[in-house]
DNA sequence: CGGGATCCTAATTGATACTG
DNA sequence: CAGTATCAATTAGGATCCCG
């Protein structure tokens, strides 16, 4: 399994990430391309395993679907948004999504 | 989280099983909508854990994306399908797998 | 051959507490 | 506010044995 130049993170692990909790909620919760802050997220979603919540943020950011932009402020304030990549991830997504919870094919 | 009539499983269900081992290797060995024996798709996917794998072959059946035939023979004869439903969710997969791994966005 | 049952280990999550 | 650290509880995976 060698790692490709042109791809930020092998299929399985993409799959493994959307599978856990609250990824395809934060991707479906930036999907307008909207930017929107750690806690506007957390709070949208219910979170109650910040840890969690936390690593998934991260992990996205890794692979490039999102984007975090920091401000030097006290208190902190950390703002998320899909990247380019993560838009287009979210388009090709949105079919199947569709399409597992409507039946409408 | 209502249970819908018209869809199989649930969204956060079917990625999940998405995400396990051998899954996605399953789907894809028999998206050509080709016939195999229990054994020779483990064969190709070099399993090393029939529990696994035969936990998603079952799992795959129950979300009615897999056709399970049984012949009554001894020696047993199981072999599996894509359903229709199993080829046209694979399609729809198809686009997503390949940006992730080609990048051809 | 197909696959269920069991037991064990490794990885994730949930909850709580803590820090810059 | 945005995380990190920690620990108990779940869950997945690997290996083995057995049955129809």
């Amino acid at each position: 399994m060698a790692a490709q130049q042109t791809c930020y993170c092998p299929v399985d692990d993409l799959l493994d990430l959307l599978a856990k909790e609250y990824t395809l909620a934060i991707i479906g919760l930036l999907a307008d391309g909207g930017t929107k802050r750690h806690s506007e997220i957390a709070d949208a979603l219910s979170v109650n395993s910040s840890s969690a919540f936390a690593d998934r943020l991260s992990a996205l950011t890794e692979a490039g679907l999102l984007e975090r932009t920091s401000y030097d402020e006290v208190p902190p304030h950390v703002e998320y948004s899909l990247t380019t990549r993560g838009r287009e991830f979210e388009r090709r997504l949105r079919p199947l999504l569709q399409w597992v919870t409507q039946e409408t094919g």
